[in-house]
DNA sequence: TCTAAATTTCAACGCTTGTTGAATGTTTCG
DNA sequence: CGAAACATTCAACAAGCGTTGAAATTTAGA
């Protein structure tokens, strides 16, 4: 049998690399801090996951199945109840961030500390390159897609800076600095997705109708 | 024989410590990669900046005095040029960023690095509390008060998650990563600031009035 | 020029790092 | 049971880390 039985101490590695990488980045974590969190010998890691850059690189893939399906099922759905004439920008928006959320709400806090993972990653010069295009370009670009359907006189050069635009409010959404907290004096809170999201879904959605409206100055 | 005064290793030192620490991160960096970068022996940058902290620190503050003045001038020439209604979104949100774009076209890669430092920091879990407050809540507190005036039926908490999607957009852009470049099959590079401003301007101001704005949901 | 201060290199330190091979403990299953 | 397969720990390695004191070099000022 291939997987037949848990694993605990192999998923506690992961549980833990997943918090510290998402909080320090790949450098700034060690395999004896790892270790050290899951109460394991460091050698462990090496026998389960081989190099450390193969543990970092296991820790995304425990979850980017699930993440990506259900961002998919979000935008099947929203296709499925719509007319003729394609989901509104508002709903294509809300099928590529609700499921986040979601993730979120099913307890499990490694979900918070992968999707902070996630912006890390996204966001770094390094990191971004190498691995975000193979995780998510392929949903992307059929959130792109049903962008384009729904603002059918977009410019595909606009569509893309308006994407980016999203992809970065979202990306420090998720990367939970805590800094809108401070900022706001406590009136916004980094840890509440649902207000992030509220607030963000009509924000793009208008952005997106602005520069790539019928309208939109060219 | 060159100015001594200049200290011209040890500006090489920051200079190569500004664009290494952008890329990769605090931790991602060795002095010894910083000090063979700059041509120089691995104490020296012990010996001008103390503790690699410092060192780090020190990279920071370089610029950042001359970072914010520039754009609070840029602020305070547009509510000079406005009537007494004060600027509007546009224009403010317009100083907010222009003046990343000059900095840039001083023909020095080091702000550029700089940037991209900035957004390292301002998305990281670990740094942004620790050195973003300190740098740049002023400045951010005196736009936010412009907008709140180019804004009157907005409620603050609206306000403080609009400026959170300006700030993510801008971050996403400052990281450089090139992703928008390979998603949007070279339509979009991540290295045209005058691109990606033109797209941000109109996108977060239409978001501030939709959020913010008088027929804003409450 | 001479001298003191500032700069830069040299050499080394004690520690930590990722990784590995062998030893020990634990399941699985005929 | 018994033995093979898996899981885990132990001990150690070579390499690289940040940091430091002392030596060498360069600069500044009289």
């Amino acid at each position: 049998m291939s997987k037949p039985r848990s694993q605990p101490k192999r998923e506690r590695i992961l549980d833990v690399a997943e918090e510290l990488f998402a909080l320090h980045g790949y450098d700034g974590v060690t395999l004896r801090q790892i270790a050290k969190g899951a109460g394991v010998d460091v050698a462990l890691a090496s026998y389960h996951f081989g190099k450390k850059l193969d543990l970092f690189n296991a820790v995304f893939e425990r979850r980017a199945e699930l993440l990506n399906s259900a961002r998919l099922d979000a935008l099947r759905a929203c296709q499925q109840s719509a007319d003729s004439q394609g989901p509104s920008v508002e709903q294509i928006i809300e099928a590529f961030l609700r499921p986040l959320e979601l993730a979120q709400e099913t307890g499990d806090p490694g979900w918070q500390h992968y999707l902070a993972l996630i912006a890390y990653i996204n966001n770094s010069p390094y990191w971004g390159p190498r691995m975000m295009s193979k995780l998510f370009d392929q949903l992307v670009s059929e959130f792109i897609a049903a962008l384009r359907k729904a603002l059918p006189d977009a410019r595909d050069e606009d569509l893309y800076w308006c994407y980016h635009n999203l992809s970065g409010a979202l990306t420090l959404t998720l990367a939970q600095t805590g800094r809108i907290d401070k900022l706001s004096g406590g009136k916004c809170l980094s840890a509440d997705f649902e207000a992030a999201y509220n607030h963000m879904i009509p924000f793009v959605a208008a952005g997106f109708r602005q520069v790539c409206g019928k309208s939109a100055s060219r």
